[in-house]
DNA sequence: CTGTTAGCGCGTTCAA
DNA sequence: TTGAACGCGCTAACAG
C-alpha cells in the first residue's frame, strides 16, 4: 500500500509540507490563493490520497465508528446498520463492522478491536444477556467498556445497558421501550381473543426477550388474563419453528394446556420477534393448520422484508433504522455550540400494527 | 482516545520498548521467558492496547478490509456481507462498510476513502452498470481502482468487472453465471407452463439484471419459444410492485398482451431477483389475483428471509455467503506457500429452485 | 538476546 | 503567511 506522500506533493509543489498540509486538509488559516493552486494541481497529478493513519496517529483520532452487532444477516441488525451507516455518512465518517453472535466474550474482543484502532465510538446493537454462564464474560466486557470511555471513547448501547457498566462520560443508551410496547400488544390482541395465550421466547436472560414476555404479561394481567405459558428456544426462526412444531401438536391434540378448552379454538401466539414468529408460523402451516383460523400469532420489530408474508403478521412497529442513526448520533463529538444532551435518554417510539394473523375468523 | 502506549508499558517492565514490541506483538524472535513476563504483567496492568494505527503506520499494511455494497439493509447484501465478515475473522481483519446506493460515483469515494485508511483489500458487491449517463463516473472509478492496485491494494469485484478496469495485479473477479442460471430457470419453467413469459427486469444497463434477462430470453429460445417482454422498473421492490400492477391489469383485462390468449390464462412472470418478485406478487395480491393460479412467477437469488413466503417462490438458489468469503479470500495476501491462484476466476454455482409459485394448478 | 536509532506520514507547535 | 522542528505510537534495521 505504497502511494505518495504529502513530502512528494510538497517538493512537486515547492512548497513545505506544512503549507501542503494546510491547504490539502481542513487547517484553520489558509495560505495564498496562489500557492494553494499549485499545491492542489501538484496533488492531484500525483493522485494524492491523504494518509489517513497518519493523519489519526498525528490527530489521535479516527473518524472510524465500530458497530457491533449479533449478525450482519440478520434483518433487525441490518436495518439498524442502514441507519447507523446513513448517520455516519452524515458525519463524514466510516463505519467499521463487528459480528459476535452474541456471545459477550466476542464482543469484548470487538470493543477491543475498535479502541486499538481508535474508533471514535462504537455502537452495540444487540440484546445483552445475563446469563449466570455468561457472567464472567459479561464482566470483562464492562470492563473494556469502561477502559475505552475512560480514554475518551464514545459508546452508544441500543436497547439495554451493558451489565456492570460503571458509565462514566461519553456512556449513552438508546433505550428501545420492549416492555411498554409487548404490554399494549397484550392488550390489544386480548380485546379481540379470549382464549389461551402462550409465548414463544428466547433463551433467558436475553434481555431483549425478557423484557418482551415480561411486558406482554403485564398487558394480559391489565387485560384480566392470567399469565401465558413461555416456551423458550433460539432466538431465530429455527427457534420459532420448534416452538411452533410443539404448539401444532398441542393444538391438534385438542387442548390448550390443560385448561380444557374445546378443539380447534387454537392459541394467541406471540413470539417475541417477527423471525420466530414467522418460523412458528411455518411450522404450524408444515403440520397443516392455519392462520390465523388455527392459532392467532404475533411477532414484534416490524421486519421490512417481512412484510409481504401472507397472512400479514401482526407485530409492534420499531423505528430501527431512526434507533441506529440515533445511537449513532449521540456518539458524535460534542456539537461546540452547546447543546450537551449527552448521555439523555433518547426517546424511541413504537406502534402496534394488528394485521390479518390475528384477525377473528368468524 | 489517549490511552496506555507501549512505551509506557516498556518504561514499567524496566525494559526498551523494541523487546516491549517483541513480546507483545508477534515478532520474529522470541526475548526471554522472564522478561517477557514481565512484560506481559506490565501491559495488563496498565491496561494495554496497541495502536493499530500505529502499526498500520510502520507495517504500512493496516488489516483492514473495505466493503462496498449498494444498501447493507437488503438481504442479498447483507448475506454477502455476513459471508464477507466471516472470511474477515478468520484472517483476523476487520471490515470497513461504505454503502452507495449503486452510484459509481459514491462507489469512486468509497475506494478512496479505503485508499485512504490504507485498507489491505476491497470487496465491491452488487452490480455495475454501464449506463451511459454514469460513463464519466465509472470511468473515474475505474481509474481510482487502478491506482489503488497499483500501489498494491487487493479488489475482488462481484459478479461483473467495472467498467474499464484495466485489471492490474492484484483485481480478482468473482463471477457469478446469471445468464447460465437464469437460462436453465427459463428451460425448467417452458418446460411445464405453455403460456406467454414476462420479464420485470431492472433499469437498463445494470449488469446483473442485464444478463439475467439475456440469460432467460436465451432459455426461451431453447426451449422453441419466442422472446418475452420486458418491463423494466427500478432494481428493489417497488420496482417489482410496479410491474405487477400492470401485468394484473393485463391479466384482469383478459389478454396477454395481444397474443390473443383466452382470460385467466394468466402469464409467467420473471423476476430478476427476488424482492422484485416478492414484490411483483404482492401487486398481483392486492388486485385479487392469484399465485400460481392467475400467474406463476418466479425470482432469482434465493433470499433467505424469504423462504418461508407462501406460495413458495421459484427462484435460482445462489450461495450469496460464499460468495462473499470467496471474494474475501481472492484478496488475501499471497499465501507464501507458492498457490498463487491469483486472478484465475473463481467457481461460482447456482441451483434452480421450483416451487409452489410456478406449479401447475389443474 | 537486548537496547539504540531511524523512520512510517502527517499535524502542529514555534520562529522567521 | 510560510517553513523548520518535533512528536503521535510503533516496527525494523542496526549496534552492543
Amino acid at each position: 500500500m505504497a502511494a505518495s506522500t504529502l513530502t512528494e506533493v510538497a517538493r512537486l509543489a515547492g512548497v513545505s509540507p506544512a503549507t501542503a498540509s494546510r491547504v490539502l486538509n481542513g487547517s484553520a488559516r489558509k495560505p495564498g490563493k496562489d500557492i494553494a493552486e499549485r499545491v492542489r494541481q501538484a496533488a492531484d497529478s500525483l493522485g494524492y490520497i491523504p494518509n489517513a493513519q497518519a493523519q489519526g496517529l498525528a490527530k489521535s483520532s479516527s473518524g472510524l465508528i465500530g458497530l457491533i452487532v449479533h449478525d450482519i444477516a440478520d434483518p433487525y441488525f441490518a436495518a439498524i446498520a442502514r441507519g447507523v451507516q446513513e448517520a455516519a455518512r452524515e458525519q463524514r465518517r466510516m463505519v467499521l463492522l463487528a459480528t459476535t453472535g452474541g456471545a459477550p466474550g466476542e464482543e469484548k474482543e470487538a470493543v477491543a478491536a475498535f479502541a486499538a484502532r481508535r474508533a471514535d465510538s462504537i455502537v452495540i446493537a444487540g440484546s445483552r444477556s445475563s446469563r449466570a454462564e455468561d457472567g464472567d464474560e459479561n464482566a470483562e466486557l464492562a470492563a473494556e467498556l469502561d477502559r475505552y470511555c475512560r480514554n475518551g471513547g464514545q459508546v452508544a448501547v441500543v436497547g439495554h445497558p451493558v451489565v456492570g457498566a460503571a458509565a462514566p462520560e461519553g456512556y449513552h443508551v438508546v433505550s428501545v421501550p420492549n416492555q411498554e410496547l409487548a404490554a399494549d400488544l397484550a392488550v390489544e390482541l386480548a380485546a379481540g381473543w379470549d382464549g389461551d395465550f402462550v409465548i414463544i421466547g428466547g433463551p433467558e436472560g436475553l434481555f431483549t426477550s425478557d423484557d418482551r414476555i415480561r411486558g406482554f404479561q403485564e398487558g394480559l394481567s391489565r387485560a384480566g388474563r392470567g399469565p401465558a405459558e413461555v416456551l423458550r428456544n433460539s432466538f431465530n426462526r429455527s427457534g420459532g419453528y420448534e416452538a411452533g412444531l410443539k404448539l401444532a401438536a398441542r393444538i391438534k391434540a385438542g387442548g390448550t394446556g390443560g385448561s380444557g378448552r374445546p378443539a380447534g379454538n387454537g392459541l394467541g401466539i406471540f413470539a417475541v420477534n417477527d423471525v420466530m414468529a414467522i418460523g412458528a408460523a411455518a411450522a404450524l402451516r408444515a403440520e397443516g393448520l392455519r392462520i390465523p383460523r388455527d392459532a392467532r400469532i404475533a411477532g414484534f420489530d416490524d421486519i421490512e422484508t417481512l412484510r409481504d408474508f401472507r397472512p400479514a403478521l401482526s407485530t409492534v412497529s420499531l423505528p430501527l433504522e431512526e434507533i441506529g442513526r440515533l445511537a449513532t448520533r449521540a456518539t458524535a463529538p460534542p456539537t461546540a455550540d452547546g447543546d450537551d444532551q449527552d448521555s439523555a435518554p433518547l426517546p424511541v417510539t413504537g406502534r402496534v400494527m394488528l394485521r390479518r394473523s390475528t384477525e377473528a375468523t368468524d
